[in-house]
DNA sequence: CTTATTAGCGTATGTCATACGCATCGTTCG
DNA sequence: CGAACGATGCGTATGACATACGCTAATAAG
């Protein structure tokens, strides 16, 4: 499988001058297929409703895409196609501060993205990338490009875990609570129904609490690598 | 949704005193459907293979189950259904480093539960067992449960996201920086082409990984915790 | 113009979840 | 003790899905 993938986000599939020119491209298809996910859920991605959006036939597409799993790959990979938005910083902190940001700026844009990236292991150009930028904007600012991947991938590891409770929708975490206050579940329970009064407005906390995490993340890494400086 | 799935987890499905007895219960498939998944993998868990398993027919099943859906939440649930193993601590840093690792372990036994633990959020009896179990060792050492519920959910998120290279597989990264050198490609990504020699050795990096990370997390929590007391 | 070469796609196949309805078998009540 | 009841077990039918195969059409190179 692992070789596979890397054939299909990494080789260049030259345009044969010969033929039939091919009207359909993988980049449409990706595309579209992106764009589905995107307002009715990766659940409704499937190869007939994703041609009838083209208006082609169903197996026109495996002339450019080798099949369906490859193909959510290659979407995944695809929304970091463009350079990652990373403001200017003179602090590898504000650095990794906008790298979280823009991660989950990303996932929150896509939630579909969250199941796919996290079984999913294969980087392709548009996630190396990004990867790529930001180890340059944290070595321009004086942070070494090894002690760089390794705080890259722990804002990643915790932006990815994040965006989890986003996900469920906002009303979720109410619900929940309302469980709780059954007295036969409540003494199951104690110190989690404790908390159900400050829940109450869980809204709130839930909304800033990225940036919350982030920031302790972030202030765990500074201490660590200002002692190795 | 998200209210069927409670009613899925958390509703008494009493057994009538009517009728024929059932030879097949809940438990023993969601338990059959689990060892599929550990064993040969989530997309191997079909209501057929299943059955087979079991000795029954397919539609047998559905008498105990609402659905193919229902079956995956019900199995992760499950994999929480015994009491999470925390051994004693006298600091809550220690129960948290803990609680890490406990979690990070379920993720190594179930790999598949990472995809389906992320794509879904709705607490379960189990692991609702678990977060009150680790609120209650936090404040039984001190720390309050609203910044325990904060501190807890910042190490899950971060041990969701750290196990996903785990999955991947270990040559993976070894394969990636492979394609690297090619020529081509190294001058796009020149600041993580540069970390390729000290990738060589990257298994090991990856196996001691979570450790470093969770304590970077621990010590962002700590330096705030200790600030807030 | 001919031919090589590729794209487009209809049809057929196999897998999957699952709705429906009937047969079956303890339990319970008359 | 037997008959009605109510739940379970499950075969069959259906519809969605991915995709292998092979034919047709379009175009550029010679």
């Amino acid at each position: 499988m692992g070789q596979g993938e890397y054939e299909l986000l990494w080789s260049d599939r030259p345009r044969p001058g010969r033929g039939r020119p091919s009207g359909l491209t993988r980049e449409r298809i990706v595309a579209e297929a992106v764009a589905i996910a995107d307002t009715e859920g990766l659940h409704k991605v499937s190869m007939k409703h994703l041609a009838e959006r083209l208006g082609s036939g169903v197996m026109s597409l495996y002339r450019h895409v080798p099949g369906k799993d490859e193909l959510v790959v290659l979407m995944y990979d695809s929304l970091m196609a463009d350079p990652v938005d990373l403001p200017a910083a003179e602090s590898w902190r504000d650095v990794l501060l906008h790298w979280g940001r823009a991660v989950m700026g990303m996932f929150r844009a896509h939630p579909w993205a969250v199941t796919v990236g996290t079984g999913h292991r294969t980087m392709g150009p548009g996630e190396a990338g990004w990867v790529d930028e930001v180890l340059g904007r944290l070595t321009a600012v004086g942070l070494p490009a090894d002690l760089g991947l390794m705080a890259v991938l722990t804002v990643d590891c915790f932006a990815l875990g994040a965006v989890r409770p986003e996900i469920g929708g906002a009303d979720s975490s109410a619900q929940f609570f309302q469980f709780l206050a059954d007295p036969g579940i409540r003494d199951r329970f104690p110190h989690l129904s404790r908390l159900a009064p400050a829940a109450a407005d869980s809204d709130d906390l839930i909304e800033d609490y990225f940036e919350f995490g982030l920031n302790r993340v972030i202030d765990g890494l500074e201490q660590y690598l200002e002692g190795n400086r």
